[in-house]
DNA sequence: GGGACCTTACTGACCTGTCAGTAAGTTGTC
DNA sequence: GACAACTTACTGACAGGTCAGTAAGGTCCC
C-alpha cells in the first residue's frame, strides 16, 4: 500500500536562516528525490550512492557527508515519502469513518500517475522482508499502524450497521492494504492490463460491502 | 500470488540413465533448492553463488558449470518452484470454476507453513519490477496468465447467476491475485499480526460475494 | 578385459568491476 | 579563522565470470 500519509516531525525553522543552512538544506532534499527515485527503479540493493550522486551532481562522498551511511539515507527515503505524500495530497490529518476509504482510492488514483514512486515503495517494502534488511522495522511498524487506522475506519463504518467480529475487521484491514499493495506490482509489470484506481476501488467496494452485507455506499 | 501449479516441461527420462547423469541431475536439484533459500532469505541481488555454493558443497564456479550465469539459475528456481508446488498439492490439473478459490485458500494455508518458499515468491516478484530484472518477464508472463486462469473461473461461477461487465471480471481476478501477495508480504513482516490463511480466504470471498450479489457458498 | 580416448563435474586461481566507507585537502560563507 | 560543504584519492570487501587443470566415469576398439 502506498501512501497514507503520517506526521513526520519536521522542526520549523526558529529565527534567521543562514544562506549556508538553506543550502545544506536544499541538497539534502535534492538527494533524497534523487535516492527515492534511484531506488525506486533500482532497487535499494542494486541503487548505488554513485548513481544518485550522479543525479545530484555531486560526488558519492558528498553524499555519505549529509546522511551518514546509505542505511540512513534510507530511512530518510521513507521519512520524506511519507511527508511528500501528505503535502501532494493536502491533506492535515487522514479522514476517518468511510472517508478514509475515499480517500485511499483517490490514492491510488494519484498513484497511477506515478509510477517511480509507487515502484519505490513496491520494491522496498518487499525487499525489507529479506534477512538484516535496514527497512524491515520500519515497514513492520508501518503495517502495523496501517492495520489500527484502517481498522478503526471499519469500526466507524460497521457501527451503524451489523457489527462483524473483532477478527474479521482485523483481516479485512490486512486485505485492503495487502490489495493495493499486490495491485501495484501487477500494475507495475502491465500497466496496460491493470487499471490501479479501478481495481483498487472494486477491491475496497468488495470488502466494506462484504463486511457490511452490503448496507454501504460504493467509494469511487 | 505464491503458488498456482504450472506444468512444467520436464522431459521424462528414456532407456538406460548413466550414474553420472543421475548425479548431475541430483547435483542441480541440489543447487536449486539451495539457491530458492538464499534467494529467498536475502533476495535474487544480495545472495551471492558463493552463499548458494557453500550450502550445496562445492564452489560457486561449480554452480556456473551447471546454470551458466546467475540469471539463468534465477530463471531455473522460478520454474523449479512451480514444479515443486504442483507435486506437493499433488494436483495434476487445476481445479475450475468455485474449485479454484476453493484450491486458492488450501494453498494459503499449506503457504502459511513454508515461510521460506513464500518469502522467495514475495520478494523475487517484487524485485523484478526494477530496471533490466531478468526475472521480470517471467513475472509478466505469470501474472498475465494466473488473470487468464483467475477471470475464467470467475466467469463459471457467476454464469449461475448474475453476470457481470467483462471489465469487473477481470478487476476481480487481479484483486484475488493481489490480496494474496500483499497479505503474504504482511505475513512475512509479522506472522502474530496476520492469519495468512483466514484473511486470505476473507478476502477471496468478499470478492466472489460482492461479484455474484452474495449469491455463493463461501470457500473455506 | 584392458587400455586409449572423450566427456563431465568439478576446483582454485585469477580478473575485472563495483561498492560503501574513510581520510585528507580545498573552497567559500559566516 | 572556524566551520560547513564539499572533492579527490583511496581502501578493503566482495561480486560474477573465465580459464586451465584434474579426477573420475563412460565408451569403444582390440
Amino acid at each position: 500500500m502506498t501512501d497514507v500519509g503520517e506526521s513526520v516531525s519536521n522542526p520549523p525553522p526558529i529565527g534567521k536562516v543562514s544562506m549556508r543552512q538553506r543550502r545544506s538544506v536544499q541538497r539534502r532534499l535534492d538527494i533524497l528525490r534523487a535516492a527515492m527515485g534511484i531506488f525506486g527503479r533500482r532497487g535499494y540493493q542494486r541503487g548505488s550512492l554513485i548513481e544518485i550522486a550522479e543525479v545530484v551532481g555531486i560526488t558519492h562522498a558528498g553524499i555519505l557527508h549529509h546522511f551518514g551511511s546509505k542505511d540512513e539515507l534510507l530511512i530518510e527515503v521513507l521519512r520524506y515519502r511519507d511527508q511528500a505524500d501528505f503535502e501532494e495530497l493536502d491533506v492535515d490529518h487522514l479522514p476517518e469513518g468511510l472517508d478514509l476509504f475515499a480517500h485511499l482510492v483517490r490514492t491510488a488514483r494519484l498513484n497511477a500517475t506515478r509510477p517511480g514512486i509507487v515502484q519505490s515503495y513496491a520494491v522496498l517494502s518487499a525487499e525489507s522482508v529479506t534477512d538484516d534488511h535496514p527497512a524491515q522495522e520500519w515497514f513492520r511498524a508501518r503495517f502495523a499502524g496501517l492495520r489500527v487506522i484502517l481498522a478503526d475506519a471499519l469500526r466507524d463504518v460497521c457501527a451503524e450497521h451489523v457489527v462483524p467480529a473483532e477478527e474479521d475487521i482485523g483481516a479485512a484491514a490486512s486485505v485492503i492494504i495487502g490489495l493495493m499493495d499486490g495491485l501495484q506490482i501487477q500494475w507495475l509489470l502491465d500497466q496496460e492490463a491493470v487499471d490501479l484506481a479501478y481495481t483498487t476501488a472494486l477491491g475496497i467496494n468488495a470488502v466494506l460491502a462484504s463486511l457490511t452485507g452490503g448496507a454501504v455506499a460504493k467509494v469511487e
